[in-house]
DNA sequence: TAATCTATATTCATATATTCAATTAATAGC
DNA sequence: GCTATTAATTGAATATATGAATATAGATTA
């Protein structure tokens, strides 16, 4: 008996729906940053010289998704990724360090 | 002196767009299917019920993007992962075992 | 309250992605 | 040559994503 290669019932939805997300530059930097270091808005924007509100839809797409949370302090909101599944995956992206073809 | 969080040179381009490759339910499956074991083209659709076209189309971006080779044996093609980094994102994604939230 | 800075939401034109039937290409055997 | 089998491609409809302008909401200070 072999093992079950091509699952067509488990839909891999959710975890598509994660690598999709991530599947942008700017959110994928957005993401590799806060890893490092939660940070608010405004500095995220000019350190990658975006416009505010382009950078405010990627991190409401991240937040929806359940991959970063944000947190008011006054009038700013630092965000930090909560998603344990999103960090490894950003990891294991880097670990390997572009050892692959090219 | 603070550590470099937020890059705007470098553009993750590449990797944004192996994650965004991934980040499809077909072609994820696809790929977990093949980390496990090499296959030809006629089994995945029949496994994932999906129509031959759709199954080939998502191959041929799988290909492109360099995540996949396929190699032809008569009237076959067997195609298997050759991505390191897309094989340890995949592995990543679900030795986590979904122990994040809901 | 007004003024101001900040963050988020909405809208819209454009671009890209996805699906699947139909067609074409490639291989093997007769 | 012809035919069967498998895989790749095309084309058209539909769906989704993107980015920037604009509008709205929240918080602070005078």
């Amino acid at each position: 008996m072999q093992p079950v290669m091509f699952n067509k019932n488990d839909s891999y939805m959710r975890e598509a729906e994660i690598l999709k997300v991530l599947g942008h530059p700017i959110r994928l930097k957005i993401v590799a940053g806060l890893i490092s270091q939660a940070c608010n808005v405004k500095k995220i924007w000019e350190c990658l010289e975006l416009p505010q509100a382009t950078v405010s839809q990627h991190l409401a797409l991240l937040k929806n998704k359940g991959i970063i949370e944000g947190e008011r302090d006054g009038v700013e909101v630092y965000y930090s990724v909560v998603s344990e599944q999103a960090r490894s995956i950003v990891e294991a992206m880097f670990t390997l360090g572009g050892c692959n073809h090219d």
